[in-house]
DNA sequence: TTTTTGGTTCTGCAAATAGAGAACCAAAAA
DNA sequence: TTTTTGGTTCTCTATTTGCAGAACCAAAAA
């Protein structure tokens, strides 16, 4: 029996930040567990107080946390003398998971141009509003990280 | 009987693009038929040329097309005495599909201030980085609306 | 050596998704 | 007035997903 407590109104904050990561593909009870390893006071939960404090089962609270350490967005520490894992967000990573977000435009960007380079010149204008969009894709993709650079200096 | 043809090469180019437009939330069968108006060579297809060519039924077909006319991925035009509706990307509206997928990130990142905002201050360290991220975010939120408009500046 | 702990893995089920096929329907054509 | 066209809507089924519960297991503790 865990002593970590929450209150409430941090559940429903779990919750709703739970929402808000489920919409990028992670399944209900990951990204409840994400959302609340960055709500909770305590900064790291056991196996078991994850479990008790999101009322799931064995298997889920499992599959859940092996996930969500697979795609590094949490971590854990031991502590000496104690087998169990505790496990906390992996903030430092964060940067790096948007980061990644906006790169799949990328991907979008890639198959996008092959279909441009195969597309029947009868059609050009339509052709010319497409390459619009990969030109502009491309172009955000070289600007931001150049943003991401410039927000890093701007605060040191 | 359509006499609208499609290559093999398209067909699997359907796919392959059908594949990148499910990831942002389109379900597979609307996926397909808007990567398809990308593809063909003959941009204005009706319904049942979409229905022969990505083999779907009829009620997928209906489904599909209204679930893209909703969201203005796609739209029709009619040509005169003739009672089909010829289904066409709307290319014109990508790039505001593109501005809001961007802008979701500011739905993020009110939750996430939320979160900041009754966060203990015990935990000072997380709570700085958590509101290190906050700041990134409403800075590339901030940035990236100046971007479009440079793009759109610098092609004219 | 047996028991407990901290999980993992397997089995099964309930609910959600996706699409087929047929029935249906309103407007236009015949 | 009847038929055809261009769809829409309803019913049903296969598949996938998400999780519970129980069985299981290796390492540590007793």
């Amino acid at each position: 029996m865990s002593t970590v407590k929450i209150t409430e109104e941090q559940l429903q904050l779990v919750e709703k930040l739970g929402l808000v990561f489920e919409g990028p593909g992670l399944q209900p009870a990951a990204a409840r567990v994400a959302a609340l390893l960055v709500v909770s006071d305590t900064l790291e939960l056991t196996f078991d107080d994850i479990r008790e404090i999101l009322n799931l089962s064995k298997s889920a609270t499992s599959n859940a946390i092996n996930l969500l350490l697979n795609v590094h967005r949490i971590e854990y520490i031991t502590k000496p003398g104690d087998r169990k894992r505790y496990f906390r967000s992996n903030l430092a990573r964060w940067k790096n998971v948007m980061k990644e977000k906006f790169m799949d435009l990328e991907k979008t960007n890639s198959v996008l141009k092959e279909v441009v380079d195969q597309r029947t010149p009868a059609t050009k204008e339509f052709n010319q509003s497409l390459e619009e969009m990969v030109s502009l894709m491309r172009f955000m993709n070289q600007q931001i990280p150049r943003l991401f650079k410039e927000w890093e200096k701007s605060k040191s």
